[in-house]
DNA sequence: CGCTTAGTTGAGTTCGTTCAACGACTGTGG
DNA sequence: CCACAGTCGTTGAACGAACTCAACTAAGCG
């Protein structure tokens, strides 16, 4: 995986403390929930493998989804370097993940300033992302927001693996719902709306974006922006 | 403003280090924009006095106010780890910034992996806001995001300054409305509902939060959770 | 074969929007 | 000093987007 185009190069000393840091990995369903909430016992994780996201609830079980995470992405960091989980999160597919000692994280800080560094800018991508979400959320009507998501999906598959064709995003209509902050039946409205348009094109279980830049530019975006990425 | 029970105590050295690593200070009038969304020339900047607000737009001139900025806050971190500023920020009053040289701050991360850590607890904790956001953009009511909105600024302002008596927050209903993706009519009118409920008085230009607890409960927010900051 | 989950569709209601008009206040120039 | 424009807040009326309720299909699984 390392060897993948998307993620920068690692000196030697750098990928031994990173070997040396893990603990192990850990496997997990779809639907299982890995971490949650008010937990105070929280890992720290990398995803390796699948999909996940991450969640949260009001009392009244009223659900918002926050982001997706993939291959690549830091899971648990919130809880890591704050202390408590505010969110949880969830397996979308069978996922496999990389696991490290929390409590070492200072080490990584001290020991190698450029893998802090890293930390870093892989918490200023998300908060980025984060930023997106809220502008679609308070400012996109809900066929923008929907193409957003969609496409904004797609692309960081696409950035992950420039080469693959035939990209599916492993979602049920409940979850762009839950992402989108609206309702099941409004979400369907608007989908069967994007693939009507020929945008779309939605199979049980999953669904393939057909025309990513009629797509982006419906909503109105930019895409992400192709940089190369630490991988931890 | 260190001598503020808000932040944890600096080391010697890395009093040191801060204090070479500015460059200067800078004031900025209420209304002006600091940093603007696209720019290359991002500088970093603490902020020391004031308030402000990060912002995105879309083409047609649609604004979604992203997260406020008070003291202590760092300006601009995403477009020096990123290289690209993909927001805006504008002055709410005026302010006072710390000036940073951002092509230093590897070097930060390098001498002082304690600095380097707190980067990265301010880029969670600011993390931790958005999602806050997002829930809130996604799942409440247009009264209980109100609420959830007055709440949490004044939570912030309690938590820099706990003794302070009579908090105001510099906000137009303008302000509001973009910050909770509703029109400014609809906004009025909820504003309207909280004060009429007591919650809340509205002054010209500013407001006040009357029943802190009441406006919690409605909100369904359970607060920031106080822990000492670092301020860099 | 019934049970569950995911997706679909229609009808009626609610929440939030747009349009429009108006009052209060502030600053500016004649 | 007053007239004027500009911003900010307020309110009513009509409209539209998104919601809830409800019923139904299709697929997967014991």
């Amino acid at each position: 995986m390392r060897a993948a185009s998307a993620f920068r190069d690692f000196t030697a000393a750098e990928l031994r403390f990173v070997s040396e840091f893990k603990t192990g990995e850990m496997m997990a369903e779809a639907g299982t929930t890995i971490l949650s909430e008010g937990a105070h016992t929280a890992h720290l994780y990398t995803l390796l493998s699948g999909w996940a996201f991450r969640f949260k609830t009001l009392e009244d079980g009223r659900r918002q989804i926050l982001n997706y995470l993939l291959p690549g992405d830091l899971v648990g960091l919130q809880g890591s370097v704050i202390g408590e989980m505010e969110h949880s999160v969830e397996a979308l597919s069978s996922l496999v993940l990389c696991v490290f000692q929390r409590d070492r994280l200072d080490e990584l800080f001290a020991r190698h300033p450029g893998l802090g560094f890293d930390v870093t800018w892989l918490a200023a991508q998300e908060e980025r992302m984060l930023d997106d979400h809220l502008l679609s959320l308070g400012r996109r009507t809900a066929l923008e927001r929907a193409a957003y998501l969609l496409s904004f999906l797609h692309q960081r598959v696409m950035s992950l693996d420039p080469h693959r064709s035939n990209i599916q995003l492993p979602l049920t209509q409940q979850h762009v719902a839950d992402t989108l902050g609206l309702s099941i039946v409004h979400t369907n409205k608007t989908l069967r709306k994007l693939t009507n348009m020929g945008l779309l094109r939605w199979l049980p279980g999953a669904c393939k974006v057909q025309d990513l830049d009629a797509m982006m530019t419906l909503a109105g975006w930019d895409g992400l922006g192709a940089r190369k990425r630490p991988l931890i």
